[in-house]
DNA sequence: TTTGTAAAAATGGTCATACCTATTACCAAT
DNA sequence: ATTGGTAATAGGTATGACCATTTTTACAAA
């Protein structure tokens, strides 16, 4: 049994018109379709035509101007990425990169705020997490599941601990993202074990609340993805 | 003469939706009124009200179940203070700090990876628009615009150079809310002298590659600021 | 020829209504 | 008590008409 995909309309729609700007290689400023023509291409209302218009204006891919037309506002590769399957390989590796650098920005800066604010109970709740989910993996080890396991509830904890609701959300994206984009990369690089280490380091330098030894252990956890996407993308 | 607005309804009802789950104090997981039912409190009509809640849906402020319902999905004070009137200074406060909290992160990291990568020509380019800014803010001196001055150009260069598009996307987004809610400090306390010296200070340790500089010149930037919030904040 | 203005065309914004599809709750049959 | 169907509810989509703003066109005046 498989679950079956049901892709609403505008979301299609939304797809359809983004690929539209990658294939024409519409720039910022260039001029989209009018509506109707949208949607006697698409072969959709014009209504739908207008919902996937006002989901790609909330974020920002294109600029809605009255009485004159639709326009390209910005090329975002990351928003495409979420609704287009992935053209180029490097490209991709490139991003992932540039997500890894902000992992490393966000997630140091978080444990070190963190690290101010903790209480006791705060510190064994990551402790507490980290060892169950080690559990978790062991077992799962039985069962040769192939996908990549993806699992950035650990950094999460600690940015909510820190407790700056814009920077948890930002988190949650960049995470997002990297979920999406991670297929690409070599799984082999991460062991289990590297990364319960890791994760253990961290803890312990957040409990010390010794920032030299935090930027130390969440440099060298993400460092070696930032080197492995680099790796990755010269032998493209 | 003053400026006509003309507001969209789907973005009236944008405002509408929000400012309902704000004084009813809905939750997360909370059910939103039907599309007919929303149409018919608001007197418009349903395609509006689906654009709108199209809208907030990209935002995730919402998430809508097919044949079940409208539910609250998050509660996002940022992006609520782009269509809301600012009810609680305090809150607002706190906001503005978590955003500078932001901002010093960012830009901090930004300047360090700017340095690494920086051309003469480009350091050269933040000395002379830091210049050029200093003069354009010596003349409107002389008109007493009462409007604070909030101009986050300089800090943009500095992401620009290091080149991360989605930290750049991120910063812009952090510059836009910044500017929403800046209004709400007391501007005195960056005077535009203290503002150009600082910006000097970070690219000359920018210049020398100098990390420890980066870090201090960054950090006295922003830190006044934060402080400057949690002095207000107390005081409420 | 150039310039100003008004009409017309193009394009996004809104409305009303009808019908399709998914979810949920309830009730009957087992 | 469990199963399974059915109706009510609520979101999804389609049409077609009309409104509002912007841009273009056409023509008249200088």
């Amino acid at each position: 049994m498989k679950p079956i995909k049901k892709v609403l309309l505008h979301n299609a729609v939304v797809s359809e018109i983004i690929s539209y700007i990658q294939s024409n290689a519409l720039k910022e400023g260039d001029k989209l379709p009018t509506e109707r023509n949208l949607a006697s291409f698409l072969n959709v209302s014009r209504p739908i035509v207008r919902e996937a218009l006002k989901i790609l204006e909330a974020n920002e891919i294109i600029k809605i101007k009255h009485g004159s037309g639709i326009f390209v506002n910005k090329l975002d590769p990351m928003f495409f990425s979420r609704y287009l399957a992935n053209d180029d390989e490097k490209a991709l590796l490139l991003r992932l990169k540039e997500l890894a650098e902000s992992r490393l920005m966000l997630e140091t800066f978080a444990a070190i705020e963190a690290s101010k604010v903790a209480t006791p109970q705060q510190i064994k709740e990551l402790y507490d997490h980290e060892s169950s989910e080690n559990l978790n993996l062991q077992l799962m080890d039985e069962n040769d599941v192939e996908k990549p396991y993806v699992n950035l509830e650990f950094e999460i904890l600690i940015t909510k601990i820190y407790g700056n609701p814009f920077l948890l959300d930002f988190h949650k994206k960049i995470n997002e993202l990297w979920k999406l984009n991670y297929t690409a990369l070599d799984t082999n690089s991460f062991s289990k074990e590297i990364r319960h280490n890791d994760h253990i380091q961290i803890i312990m330098a957040i409990e010390n609340k010794d920032k030299k030894a935090i930027e130390k252990a969440v440099s060298s956890h993400i460092t070696k993805i930032i080197s492995a996407c680099t790796a990755l993308i010269e032998k493209k």
